[in-house]
DNA sequence: ATCTAAATGAGAACGATTATCAATTAGATT
DNA sequence: AATCTAATTGATAATCGTTCTCATTTAGAT
């Protein structure tokens, strides 16, 4: 039922979009670079440009269905939308990143902002840890 | 009085980088790009090459002198050093940087990093928001 | 004044991303 | 189902921020 989605979303159901929602959805990696979802794409078999990858992840980006950040590294990597805001945390020795949310947070965050009579638009929290050796096993990347 | 910052954190005293510091330190941008430093270098009527702009800042920020930031945009902006954490507030407008600190928020990405089992190394807080329209004279960049 | 390792400047190289443009395709219209 | 048109795509060139290379210069020790 991504068509639904897409459709929705105000994009046409094609084939390359259709392919790279499959990507992002299936994959066990819940934040990838472009680059990670074309080579993605070329080890499914699929014949998809890499230009084709960056347009679409910006549309879907503009249409609400991914979110882009901009951790440390120099790339962009982009999480499927799933309605659960939260932040990250990413260790600086393996990559890996874990989600986190914390309430009070959020609501100082709210109070910051006002207080500086800002509108708020939106916000990166994003923690640089060592996970500590036991927690540390995804040494890929 | 520079030069003992440069040999307290290990670096010769050179003119380039006696230049960089007193840009960072003189402008009245607390938070500029490689690029924005350059031209204030130019404007200055200084003659320091863009590769050392780079090299610099990125000496001074291995020494502790400046924090290397990625807001959005695309390219990386440096801040001075001076002692005082705080995050950031950026309006998605203007581009303007407002800055703040919240115990209350610190306190709680201790204790979220302490639970997942994090050794926390560092974090980045960044707030886009509107200004009002009142507050966002700055509708340069 | 001399020496040497460190630092510099110019420009090439690089990686991530965006733009260009001719060829293809989704989906509305007949 | 065949046709049409605007939207989309793929290949590749271009761009942007940044780093690398290497011959030349310089800080600071001797």
């Amino acid at each position: 039922m991504e068509n639904a989605d897409l459709k929705k979303a105000g994009l046409k159901a094609t084939l390359p979009r259709i392919k790279i929602l499959d990507i992002l959805d299936g994959s066990d990696q819940r934040h990838m670079s472009a680059e990670d979802v074309y080579k993605a794409l070329l080890d499914a078999g699929e014949e998809v440009g890499l230009a084709t990858v960056y347009r679409v992840l910006t549309q879907f980006e503009s249409a609400g269905l991914v979110i882009r950040h901009h951790f440390e590294g120099g790339h962009a990597v982009f999480e499927l939308e799933r309605g659960h805001h939260h932040d990250h945390i990413v260790c600086v020795q393996c990559g890996h990143v874990e989600e986190f949310f914390d309430q009070t947070i959020e609501d100082r965050q709210k109070a910051v902002v006002a207080r500086k009579g800002y509108e708020i638009s939106d916000h990166s929290l994003v923690i640089y840890g060592n996970c500590t050796k036991a927690n540390c096993p995804h040494r890929d990347r």
